[in-house]
DNA sequence: AGCACGCCGACT
DNA sequence: GTCGGCGTGCTC
């Protein structure tokens, strides 16, 4: 008898053990099914034992081994334990958040791996004995034809059915590793100089580790680098792992991937996914017969045991960073991963993030650029429209109407960029000052006008508008400020020839809504565009030649010092929106600060120069990335209970801290209430991530001993987005 | 996190 | 006299 170690998705850091009979070395990383307290649960085996941490008569038996598919491999293992350690967080919740939920469950019912939707049907139990029928034949294949040989997926499928591998060779199905590349389309465009030259520097650094941040401008043609650059992993038999933010972005990406590399298979990952799509891709990754996995963050979860090359665009994107439960960064963790699996990672983006700027200045990472536009002109000019004096209709300056009114006599589109959805921020009454207060958070309620409703954006609280000021009765309550909607109104009352269209989270709230709204404006059945940060990601509107930006002044000022970082991105990108077709474009921005820096840098859409000067003053300030910083947040239905937990934590980690450790006083977070829970935060900063890293460890032990009241919450957030 | 056991108030 | 409040403690 064996004694097999689990790690469990439960909240605690320790790993369980379990006896099974006939374990043996290559069920570590198989899913496991065992009874846990009352019930029982699913793990993976993380390792073998000899002796059992707990006495022998208390060890119960595995109740089920997931064996019909292949273990998870050390690497992914030691993935897993990385990020566990580096973000805190214990191994069996990573190992919960990393696996597809239903391979997790690899209970003794269905041992195989099944498609709940398709679980009764004969079909797909056929497709799956099929997969893995392809799956030996592929590795058969492989061996015969010497590592790194690129294969057909024909050969795959005939050598799957039966035939013999002599069979294969004769018929030309392997091919030498040298030689054309089996899975690429002849329908590559070609590349520009700079492409050309970017492709170059890597080829010349080799196939090993290194990590690259390609900084290309909006419409230089990022996307084709990272096409050829998969064609050649893909060549050289190996899988490729690329990470997009966002789920709307995937199935443009991925039509895209799967023309260019038709005979490829590729798997897509995200968590709108049906758990038996994502569990099937997951597993197809893990034996190896995908051949691209694209996805957004849990993708750099994927087991890959071929990884040839790791792509992640838009690298700056805040939604790599999980918010919740164990608070990764995909893109850092793909950064670990690629050193792991020695094999190179791109990070693309037009206006990289600060930390991953200033590693490609100090050669840490390789710099790769695209200056130039590889489809339209120039980029296109920004302008800046003085609002300090003159007045304004409705928040629309006369100069940025009269640049619409222009774009709608030549018959091209405007958009008016607001990041700010709903009617207006707020409702209040003149008499007695009232406002529209959430009940649950220190937020204000959101005018709704359309429907009529007051709402709050942070914890979907929802009621009637008023029809009179609750506190005092009087008629006159008015909606102050703008969002979207009013400006949305007030553009369709001015150009009541024009077809305005809104493109927020509101307007698109469905997958299907916000494909409905694309459609529309590329087929040109809008004149005048209202919208949120949605509309600034990733589309090409080759009609869209004015992008007016109101109201960004806001957070020039705002508190997080990240925050000028993300308004400049946010621009740079909202504005590369502008003339990507054949027509030329133009950038207006609404400002009381036309003379700021960041928007002289702006202007010249110099982001070398931004990046310089705001890494100059988070120098001064001693902010991220010149120091690494981790917050421990605490919540609970009196902020009293989170401020005396953190005050106590501080304490604690006082009596831990070596020097350079710096914590900091708790204070309340920004939104302090949020869904009737009250929350503050204590940051803890140090100069290096390793005195940093070792302090956590000391004080998340010692904290996690402590007895808390129940109703309070905690967690640690390490590199956190939000300060 | 669940889910037990374990001692003090309002109900058939 | 019980049903049930959530305080504390454990899960291999």
């Amino acid at each position: 008898m064996r004694i097999v170690r689990v790690a469990l998705p439960v909240p605690l850091t320790q790993l369980f053990d379990y006896s099974l009979e006939d374990a043996c070395e290559t069920d570590v990383g198989r899913c496991v099914r065992v009874p846990f307290g009352r019930g029982d649960k699913s793990g993976v085996i993380v390792e073998l034992a000899e002796l059992a941490a707990v006495e022998p008569a208390r060890l119960k038996p595995v109740l089920h081994v997931q064996r019909e598919v292949e273990p998870l491999p050390p690497d992914w293992l030691a993935l897993v334990a990385f990020v566990a350690r580096y973000y805190h967080a214990p191994l069996g919740e990573v190992v919960g958040l990393a696996l597809p939920p239903g391979l997790r469950r690899a209970d003794e019912v269905s041992g195989e791996l099944t498609d709940p939707l398709l679980e009764p049907s004969a079909a797909g139990a056929q497709a799956l004995a099929e997969t893995k029928r392809e799956s030996r034949a592929l590795a058969l294949l492989r061996e015969v034809a010497g590592l790194g040989a690129p294969v057909r997926r024909s050969a795959v499928r005939a050598l799957a059915a039966g035939s013999a591998v002599g069979d294969a060779l004769r018929r030309g199905w392997l091919q030498p590793a040298a030689g054309q590349p089996a899975h690429v389309a002849a329908a590559a465009p070609e590349l520009t100089d700079e492409q050309a030259q970017a492709l170059a520097t890597m080829e010349a650094a080799g196939a090993g580790f290194r990590a690259w941040l390609l900084q290309g401008v909006t419409g230089s043609g990022k996307t084709e680098v990272y096409l050829r650059l998969a064609e050649r992993a893909l060549a050289a038999g190996g899988q490729v792992l690329m990470l997009v933010p966002e789920i709307a972005l995937t199935p443009q990406l991925e039509r895209r991937v799967a023309e260019r590399f038709p005979s490829a298979q590729v798997v897509s990952l995200h968590s709108a996914l049906a758990e038996g799509a994502r569990s099937r891709g997951f597993v197809q990754a893990l034996e190896g017969q995908a051949d691209i996995v694209l996805g957004t963050r849990l993708a750099v979860f994927a087991p890959l045991p071929r990884l040839g090359l790791i792509l992640v665009d838009e690298e700056h994107d805040a939604s790599y960073k999980q918010q919740e439960g164990v608070r990764y960064s995909a893109r850092d963790v793909a950064v670990w991963r690629a050193r792991q699996r020695g094999v190179p990672v791109v990070l693309g983006s037009a206006t990289p993030s600060l930390e991953t700027w200033q590693h490609a200045r100090q050669g840490r990472y390789g710099l790769l650029s695209l200056r130039r536009r590889a489809v339209a002109a120039a980029l296109p000019p920004v302008r800046y429209v003085d609002t300090r004096r003159q007045r304004l209709d409705e928040g629309l300056s006369a100069a940025l109407c009269q640049a619409i009114e222009q774009r709608l006599e030549r018959g091209e589109q405007s958009l008016v960029f607001l990041n700010r959805r709903g009617y207006a921020p707020v409702l209040a009454c003149p008499s007695c000052g009232w406002i529209s207060r959430c009940p649950h958070c220190s937020a204000n309620l959101v005018v709704h006008l359309m429907d009529r409703r007051v709402r709050c954006h942070h914890c979907g609280a929802e009621g009637p508008i008023p029809p009179a000021c609750p506190s005092c009765g009087d008629q006159d309550i008015q909606p102050y400020g703008r969002g979207t909607q009013r400006i949305e109104a007030r553009l369709a009352e001015r150009f009541p020839q024009a077809r305005v269209l809104r493109v927020d989270r509101d307007a698109a709230r469905t997958r299907a809504q916000w494909e409905g709204l694309l459609q529309t404006i590329a087929d040109g059945g809008a004149d005048i565009l209202v919208g949120t940060q949605m509309m600034a990601k990733g589309h090409d509107f080759p009609r869209l030649t004015l992008v007016g930006v109101v109201g960004a002044d806001a957070s020039l000022h705002a508190a997080d010092f990240r925050a000028p970082e993300r308004l400049f991105q946010q621009l740079m990108q909202v504005g590369g929106r502008a003339g990507r077709g054949a027509l030329a474009g133009e950038v207006l921005i609404q400002t009381e600060y036309p003379g700021h820096a960041l928007y002289q840098h702006l202007a010249r859409h110099d982001f070398d120069a931004f990046a310089a000067m705001a890494l100059e003053e988070r120098r001064q300030a001693g902010f991220p990335p010149h120091t690494a910083q981790a917050m421990l947040r605490a919540d609970a239905p009196a902020l009293e209970a989170a401020t005396d937990f953190l005050q106590h934590a501080r304490r604690l980690g006082e009596e831990r801290a070596a020097p350079g450790i710096r914590l900091y006083d708790p204070v309340p977070m920004r939104l302090t209430r949020l869904a009737r829970r009250e929350r503050a935060q204590l940051l803890v900063e140090a100069d290096q991530r390793a005195l940093l890293q070792g302090f956590l460890v000391e004080w998340m032990a010692a904290l996690r001993a402590q007895r808390t009241p129940r109703e309070l919450r905690w967690q640690i957030d390490v590199d956190p987005l939000e300060v």
